[in-house]
RNA sequence: GGCGGCGUACCCGAGUGGUAAGGGAGUGGUCUGCAAAACCAUUAUUCAUCGGUUCAAUUCCGAUCGCCGCCUCCA
């Protein structure tokens, strides 16, 4: 059995995990900042992190994950004031359709979600110290990191100051000893949102809440940080700049970056308006969709999106429910109780996601194994060896997030047909039909209707019904003795 | 300009120093009243191009072309 690697951003290489703590496990994975519906590349770095932390528990690590949300910055309070309203209703509002859009998503709750504004003391403690031990000083009630006193500065991002210095563009801040310091610490202009501190009324600057909120939580050395690619420069390095500064110590044992979400190989971004909202994209494909493809790639690599692809993913999905469906079905018939897994199948499954969370190769293992438990059921082998792969199955697609829906499945069979009042029911409603006066809640009894039809073998009206149930977007499939439909 | 990533069938997409997972789509067949689902068979002598190392490279090295990202807010 193969070990957990994790390609790790700082040293750029795939390294075996070892936590800090035995069986324990800190992880913290930068959030959004709260001014804007979510888009698909949010999503992709919420559901990837959520598989790995699904992934750690599974493997028994107790974890303790942190996602924060950043709830106070420049872009909050201008969009604010664009729409007229105070900064918190605006950030409270997000959050809520935060949590709503990636419930949907099947995301399991971290440990603490803590906000940015509800740390700031904390933060400016921090600020505090790092003015007292140098690495911060004050203008006029900013505060700046010394980027230079910092010596391992750019050491994630794979830049050297200098290079930095070369390439920095003219800042209009002419207050700073350095061009590539930043800001801790940010004044507040009149009408902005502010508190109070030593230095006169301000703000956080971007990066110290989540210096200090992942150490709040964490410890000052914690296994991992994750978070978007992009976040890598100048975020990432200016936390562990800041973080190190204030703890003497590492802070980050493993650094892990996902690749964004692309339009036409394009990087989605809201800035540019290149996105595809969550909430629009659910009204026209299954979350669970939406998750098998957002992780139908290695996490690393760019992930191109197209309503093609997701038409795609739609299809393979059906094709895990509708055999799991069946199966489940045929256990409903033969009672055959058994927890186990298929082994070799899970080991497959375990040293694909030990190989740096590979879950193109993890679902291979969950397709395979569909294959296999088709091919029984053809040959009518519903028997245990059945029953460990249907267990296996349903064990991946739970550590992947992955629900799969079978109970959107009803059916019919011959013996409801005693069950109909009498003959003239198919006159009836074969004359609704005609008027188009049905709804939803007919679809069960023309169904069944046409079940009728067909005992009869009269295959016209049943063919006739049959369009109609389509032409209201339900799915019909016959067996030998029923009729299983669904929604599309 | 600096740094980094990518280029695998019709499409998406894993992967390995010894000859290419999986999904979608297509084609032929089985099954079915017909569909659908499922099953079987089939679809890359080839992994951007050109060199090099090697007994052997798609996998390592170099060059070239193409695409993308970061260097400014950004998952």
């Amino acid at each position: 059995m193969s070990i957990l690697t994790i390609h790790n951003t700082l040293t750029n290489k795939k390294e075996p995990f070892e936590s800090l703590q035995q069986g324990k496990v800190g992880m913290y994975v930068c959030g959004v900042t709260v001014y804007d519906r979510c888009h698909l590349g949010h999503a992709r770095a919420v559901v990837f992190f959520d598989v790995v932390y699904r992934y750690l528990k599974s493997l028994g690590y107790d974890v303790t994950f942190v996602r924060n949300f950043t709830d106070i910055d420049d872009k909050i309070i201008k969009r604010a004031n664009e729409e007229g309203i105070f900064w918190k209703d605006l950030t409270e509002k997000y959050i809520t359709k935060f949590h709503k859009d990636f419930s949907r998503l099947n995301i399991l709750s971290p440990t603490f979600e803590p906000k940015a504004t509800d740390h700031i003391q904390d933060i400016i403690d921090a600020v505090a110290k790092l003015i007292d031990n140098g690495f911060a000083y004050v203008v006029d009630g900013d505060v700046y990191f010394r980027v230079r006193k910092f010596e391992k500065y750019g050491s994630l991002s794979g830049r050297s100051v200098d290079e930095l210095q070369s390439g920095a563009r003219i800042d209009v801040n002419e207050q700073k000893e350095d061009p590539l310091d930043f800001a801790v610490w940010k004044s507040s202009k009149d009408g902005e949102p502010y508190w109070d501190s030593p230095w006169g009324h301000g703000r956080p600057g971007w990066h110290i809440e989540c210096s200090v909120m992942s150490q709040k939580y964490l410890g000052k050395i914690f296994d991992i940080h994750g978070g978007g690619h992009d976040l890598i420069f100048p975020h990432h390095e200016n936390e562990i700049a800041q973080s190190e500064a204030l703890s003497g110590n590492q802070f980050v044992k493993y650094w892990i970056h996902n690749g964004f979400v692309t339009i036409n190989k394009e990087k989605m971004s809201k800035s540019t308006g290149n996105f595809f909202a969550l909430d629009d994209i659910f009204e026209h494909y299954e979350p669970r969709v939406l998750r098998l493809f957002l992780i139908s790639r290695h996490y690393k690599v760019p992930l191109d999106y197209s309503t093609d692809l997701l038409d795609e993913a739609k299809q393979s999905w059906a094709r895990v429910e509708n055999s799991v469906g069946i199966i489940e079905d045929a256990f409903m018939q033969k009672q055959l109780d058994s927890d186990e897994l298929d082994q070799f199948a899970f080991c497959q499954f375990m040293d694909a996601m030990n190989d740096d969370f590979n879950t193109s190769q993890a679902l291979a293992v969950v397709f395979d194994l569909i294959t296999a438990m088709n091919q029984s059921v053809m040959s009518n082998k519903i028997d245990i060896e059945l029953k460990t792969k249907l267990n296996t199955v349903r064990r991946i697609c739970t550590i992947l997030g992955l629900e799969i829906n079978t109970s959107d499945l009803c059916r019919v069979t011959v013996d409801d047909i005693e069950k109909l009042s009498d003959a003239t029911d198919l006159d009836v409603y074969l004359e609704k039909i005609h008027k188009r006066d049905i709804s939803d809640k007919d679809i069960r009894h023309l169904v069944l209707l046409r079940l009728v039809c067909r005992v009869n073998k009269d295959f016209q009206n049943a063919d006739k019904i049959r369009a109609i149930i389509a032409d209201m977007g339900y799915h019909v499939r016959d067996t030998k003795k029923e009729t299983v439909f669904f929604k599309i």
